[in-house]
DNA sequence: AAAGCTTCCAACCGCGGACTT
DNA sequence: TAAGTCCGCGGTTGGAAGCTT
């Protein structure tokens, strides 16, 4: 069953709304509150469909709307909501105070989408729109960075895990990749810093997925280097301290059961187990809860 | 300076879920 | 239970502003 639009009222105004319009409905709500939408109009005097007026005073008049420039922080708090719960908009703008769901979306399909695929991401997978390996390889030739490949130049460990990722292949679960952009940037861009060698794993502590272990955690290696450090992380249980699992883990880890669902235990919690290595930084800065997050 | 093009964003549209009658 | 209504959401649009040629 269909409903009538609203506005389909003949006589009632559309388009730019006026200042005087703007401040007949500040006050109304002011002094009243919204009450019913479709209501408002009349009681307020205004000469617009209900729905035009709720989208005026949620998306542009509320008071506690923030103005101007998306901050780094919040564009990374976008990307990261985008990539685990897609184009959920007004969920995502719960997490942004003072953002709205328009703005957020605006922002989004203005500039958002428009840098990942600029750097070779689907914005709507946030994966790589290329094969990883090929990317990685492209990039190493875009970036001229085939000497890092000579001995010694960027240590044993670095060395190894680019061989890893260009002889291997067939070891990357593909399916599986993920990526959180902010926190990686290409090799191309970076002007000859390169990781703290002894912060790369060995090819062997990158397990691909199996149908055995608890959880599988992917390296999301294969654009660039997560300008934070990589460790090794446990996953356990905090009533029986029982460790479930233990994975070379990135800032943007994907933890799976088994059978590829999401994790989904109760008292589990995420520890580092690599000493100096923070656990990464956006486990508390985006989630509350210290249990195990949700990422996919 | 002006025409054409691009970007940005406020506002609209239509759908679907929730609630009411 | 079905029909009617309201609200909120995501997709899309149109025009203003900015940029390029």
């Amino acid at each position: 069953m269909g409903r009538p639009p609203c506005c389909d009222e003949s006589g009632i105004k559309k388009g730019p709304w006026t200042p005087e319009e703007d401040q007949m409905l500040i006050q109304y709500i002011q002094e009243n509150g919204h009450g019913s939408w479709r209501a408002l109009p009349k009681l307020a005097g205004l000469n617009r469909c209900g729905k035009s007026c709720r989208l005026r005073w949620t998306n542009y008049l509320r008071p506690d709307i923030k103005r101007g420039k998306f901050s780094p922080e919040e564009e990374q708090t976008i990307l990261r909501l985008h990539s685990i719960i897609g184009n959920k908009w007004s969920a995502i703008a719960t997490h942004l105070p003072g953002r709205t769901d328009n703005e957020i979306k605006n922002f989004w399909n203005s500039h958002l989408k428009k840098k990942l695929i600029r750097i070779g991401i689907d914005p709507m997978t946030h994966r790589p729109t290329m094969d990883p390996v090929a990317t990685l390889t492209q990039l190493l030739c875009l970036a001229d960075l085939t000497g890092i490949m000579e001995p010694g130049a960027w240590g044993d460990h670095a060395a190894r895990f680019l061989q890893y990722l260009i002889q291997s292949p067939a070891t990357i679960n593909t399916s599986s990749f993920s990526s959180i952009v902010p926190e990686m940037k290409p090799m191309s861009s970076m002007n000859g810093q390169v990781p703290d060698a002894a912060s790369l794993p060995s090819p062997g502590l990158f397990p691909a997925a199996t149908s055995s272990a608890e959880f599988c955690c992917v390296p999301e290696m294969s654009f660039g280097f997560h300008q934070q450090p990589l460790g090794n992380y446990i996953k356990q249980d905090s009533t029986s301290n029982d460790e479930l699992g233990a994975a070379m883990s990135t800032p943007s880890a994907l933890l799976r059961d088994a059978d590829g669902s999401l994790g989904n235990e109760d008292n589990c919690s995420i520890s580092n187990n690599a000493g100096s290595v923070p656990p990464p930084s956006f486990w508390s800065e985006f989630f509350d809860d210290p249990l195990v997050p949700v990422l996919i």
